[in-house]
RNA sequence: GCCCCGGUCGUCUAGCCCGGUCAAGGAUGUCGGCCUUUCGAGCCGAGGACCCGGGUUCAAAUCCCGGCCGGGGCACCA
């Protein structure tokens, strides 16, 4: 008798194997539409500084994404509630960064609008006796909840504290002086949930939209409780540095009798080779060693949308890295292979060369016409046009080709003609013509010719490199992406005339 | 110290919930070849991973326990 062990019907066909497509399903969909009749995510950034990639691959991002696929709502939230940290300016550089990635929201919040509501909302906790006042220092505050000890403030009326409530608001205190506290329990094992605070106070600091019209702020956990709430948001898509606030959240819902959103917190991501802190930003732009927050050294939107990476090649590797909870290392080559297929149908195809070295060819039965096109594979899009009359004809190439260029050796020069090196100096190098025609097996290496133009590409560290670009090259618009041929993908900032500047984009 | 999360090719990811189809799939990078008047793109091929140890089971990447390693949090920041 034989003994089968495997399952003797295949009955369901399981998941395709392999590339997943598009992202994963999304948890709770079919339940929140029941209940609100669409989901709804957010992205809630604070106007600290310019929104840098590993906020918004995830984040922001997927966000977006979810809420397009389930045909449902994005909310962008400026949680501004901490007006010492933030700025003016930066509000409007996350709605531009965003803008220029595609992503469209269908509210806009900026929780410093909504202050009123959320001293409403405390003042009902407080009356509830689910919040109260507590005037511990912040040190001995957290002397209370090492020991899981109850501050006396705790078990004061209801009448108290919303006494002392008014005073907050009032003046009664000063920074530092009162706070408002969730109840929750003091010996909770999660010390986050030892009631922690809702409201404080901050008086010294102007806030940049409302000035000292308030004195009380809300701190996040609350902000976002009440906004989430209030938008009707049924999907939180954030980074595991938040797994504890969720908890946070949830209590402050619950004492509100709200329900709580999904909250699906994602593995951290780091940026390899780069410091994405912005600590680390701000104190290089103190010092000067950084140019603004679009330096390209920086894993800001501004900085790898100036570079040329295109917001395509973004959603694509947000797709790709979904909503893992593990932490990542992220590759920039990763990005940078997705943006190379991207730029590489729409990036016409120019010579520029480095270090330049002169090379005079003897022996070119003149004249010559070459036209080279402009893209390989697009030839509706023209020539490069060029006419050698009479000689001797002289072409620059980059020092980096100067190995294949030894004595006796042949080499051709693209869409020109082959050489025989006859002999090469510190100077120039001088070849002989020896046939026009593609000659198979030997180095291939690009020229530019007189007249040329100046160009400085700037590398991803900072460094510029300076050479000369072929003369057609003026006809590249500022901002157009263009391949610099066997060298690399490049984006073209400015045209200043004699000097065309690019930035580098990725080989 | 306390509270949490996680560990699949170098990297990212599929599979894990519902054990057998997985001698583990895809992408990227690497190497080789083809194509191409680019070191780009495209095409073909190669190599490359289930953290470790127990347990459950006929069968474990998948379930359970322990360990190890990585990460986050313990702000009157977000």
């Amino acid at each position: 008798m034989e003994r089968t062990y495997g399952r003797e019907i295949l009955e369901v066909s399981r998941k395709p194997r392999g590339t997943r497509e598009g992202l994963p399903p999304l948890p709770g969909v079919e339940e929140a539409r029941r209940k609100y009749g669409t989901i709804t995510t957010r992205f809630a950034p604070a106007p600290t500084g310019a929104l840098h990639i590993g906020q918004v691959v995830r984040a922001a991002m997927l966000s977006y994404l979810y809420a397009e696929r389930y045909d449902g709502r994005m909310v962008l939230r400026i949680e501004d509630t901490d007006p010492r940290v933030i700025k003016k300016a930066y509000y409007q550089w996350i709605l531009d960064d965003l803008r220029k990635l595609g992503i469209k929201w269908d509210q806009l919040i900026i929780v410093s609008d909504r202050f009123e509501r959320h001293y409403e909302i405390a003042e009902k906790l407080i009356e509830g006796g689910l919040a109260y006042v507590c005037t511990c220092t912040a040190d001995k505050f957290r002397k209370y909840k090492e020991a899981c000890a109850e501050c006396p403030d705790r078990n004061l009326s209801v009448e108290e504290h919303l006494r002392r409530w008014n005073d907050m608001l009032e003046g009664g205190y000063s920074e530092g002086e009162a706070v408002v506290r969730l109840k929750v329990d003091m010996s909770h094992p999660n010390p986050v949930l030892r009631d922690p605070p809702l409201l404080r106070i901050i008086e010294s600091t102007p806030h940049p939209l409302k000035g000292f019209k308030y004195r009380v702020y809300p701190l996040y956990n609350f902000a976002c409780a009440i906004e989430d709430h209030d938008s009707k948001v049924t999907h939180i898509i954030r980074a595991k540095e938040h797994e504890h606030n969720a908890a946070v959240q949830s209590e402050i819902c619950k004492a509100l009798g709200w329900e709580m959103p999904i909250a699906i917190q994602y593995g951290m991501v780091y940026l390899e080779g780069y410091k994405v802190h912005k600590r680390h930003i701000r104190e290089g732009l103190r010092k000067g060693e950084l140019s603004g927050w679009d330096d390209v050294r920086l894993p800001t939107i501004r900085a790898l949308l100036r570079r040329g990476i295109q917001a395509e090649a973004i959603r694509r590797l947000a797709m790709e890295l979904s909503l893992t909870p593990h932490d990542i290392k992220l590759s920039m080559e990763t990005l940078y292979a997705l943006n190379r297929k991207i730029v590489d149908p729409i990036a016409n195809r120019y010579y520029f060369v480095e270090d330049p070295v002169k090379v005079v060819i003897e022996g070119a039965p003149l004249p010559i016409d070459v036209k080279i096109r402009l893209h390989p594979q697009h030839l509706e899009r023209g020539f490069r046009e060029y006419r050698f009359l009479r000689p001797p004809v002289e072409v620059y190439i980059s020092r980096r080709d100067l190995e294949f260029f030894k004595e006796g050796h042949e080499v051709r020069l693209i869409e020109l003609f082959n050489v025989r090196v006859k002999e090469v100096n510190e100077m120039m190098i001088k070849c002989t013509y020896i046939g026009g025609e593609v000659k198979q097996g030997i180095p291939k290496v690009h020229w530019v010719s007189e007249p040329y133009l100046h160009a400085e590409v700037m590398k991803p560290d900072g460094n510029v490199v300076r050479g000369i670009i072929e003369f057609h090259a003026q006809n590249i618009r500022e901002g157009e992406i263009v391949q610099l041929e066997r060298y690399a993908f490049a984006r073209l900032e400015r045209n200043e005339g004699e000097v065309l500047k690019f930035i580098y984009l990725h080989n």
